[in-house]
DNA sequence: ACCTGAACACCGTTCAAGT
DNA sequence: ACCTGAACACCGTTCAAGT
């Protein structure tokens, strides 16, 4: 439909089509065919300037990971950085859920988390964790924060479910304990649940610093 | 290829030809023409029995989700027990690599832990946790295993990385902390991050039992 | 009820030919 | 160097026709 301004087709504006069209349309609708029509040129010269599909799709899902990758850091404690930086990413993969698709499909969600090792190093660092536990520490959080996205994308897609926890968790099935029935019957708050997890993890991995005066937490490494 | 015994196709023969064919080539190899050859027959005698393609990924899943979701329980205090779940799922999911490919694809790997969550919500309840606590406790080990799971497939898809973690994390960068630069340059041990992961998670959502009579040397894997 | 082949409307990719 | 149309080898799906 969209013709754009022709003269000089060039890589990057191949790319910029292509962005566009996923963006707005999803995924399936970039077709090597639709997109030159999207262009206005042959279906051929597209392979001129960025190859076959599968190249077109490298360089689409590289510029998308860079631009989302982008971290900016927070203020607090350790434990509220790691969580902010967290939020924020979840954040940005989910607001663009169509050039996210692609990132995924490729197997890159993970690959978007590297600037960010750098900021959950620092805060590692500032909780007084070195070293191979540190190392384990962003890990834990990195497949952590990048499983939760996975997760939710994963239910988002799902159709409908066929026993479905309303029906498993019905008020027979509780059991002893109704309230948990009807908490686990209502649908999730992800964004709830995401920073309770992150939390947890946080404080299970991360020397915590002294603060209440009961007991004393191991500030040990 | 491989010719099916003729006569009397039905639905039951179409799906595991069609099963077998993405065990061992692959969701890609799983196309109507292929499948029809596969059985010996017409392309359309397919669409009689099962319907389109769609239909046929959602027998498929179906019947892939109810074979890998069953669960056994096992023996030990409610935190090894939630690890040894969390473990078996995941075995589960690694060792059917191309079926689960498809219940990724069509996001019912969720849908595969329900099952699992009878099993939780117990361990919830022996370590004396109820109500909506439980349903929260329960929820984050679900995202936690299915998440790192997804991590893992994701990795596993992605293509060479660009800086990647190995010079992300060379020599110069490490600043203060070599050991940990050293940590992060190496590939992840999956398996051990994982059960890291579900052990830090669930000590900080359940109740620890008192346990141990000098102090608790938490933290320690 | 079950199976068929032909046909339709799509794909991605290649290639020889143009300027 | 850049762009083109024609052609190839695939797709999933529909449909009228057979038994």
């Amino acid at each position: 439909m969209t013709i754009e301004a022709r003269g000089a087709l060039s890589r990057e504006a191949v790319l910029e089509a292509a962005a566009r069209l996923v963006k707005e349309h999803g995924p399936d609708a970039l077709t090597m065919r639709r997109l030159a029509a999207e262009l206005g040129t042959a279906v051929t010269s597209i392979y001129w300037h960025v190859g076959g599909r599968e190249a077109l799709l490298d360089a689409l899902v590289e510029r998308t990971v860079a631009e989302l990758g982008e971290i900016r850091p927070c203020a607090g404690t350790p434990e509220q950085r790691v969580v902010g930086v967290a939020r924020a990413l979840r954040r940005q993969l989910r607001d663009h859920p169509h050039l996210v698709a692609l990132v995924h499909e490729r197997g890159l969600t993970e690959r978007m988390f590297l600037p960010a090792q750098q900021v959950l190093v620092c805060e590692a660092h500032a909780a007084g964790l070195r070293g191979a536990r540190a190392a384990e520490f962003v890990r834990a959080v990195q497949f952590q924060v990048v499983g939760h996205v996975l997760v939710e994308r994963n239910r988002e897609r799902a159709p409908v479910q066929h026993p479905g926890e309303e029906e498993l968790w019905g008020a027979e099935t509780a059991g002893a304990d109704p309230a948990l029935a009807r908490a686990l019957a209502r649908p999730v708050d992800t964004e709830r649940l995401f920073v309770t997890s992150v939390r947890a993890l946080v404080r299970s991995l991360l020397p915590q610093p002294p603060a209440m005066p009961t007991r004393p937490a191991d500030a040990a490494g």
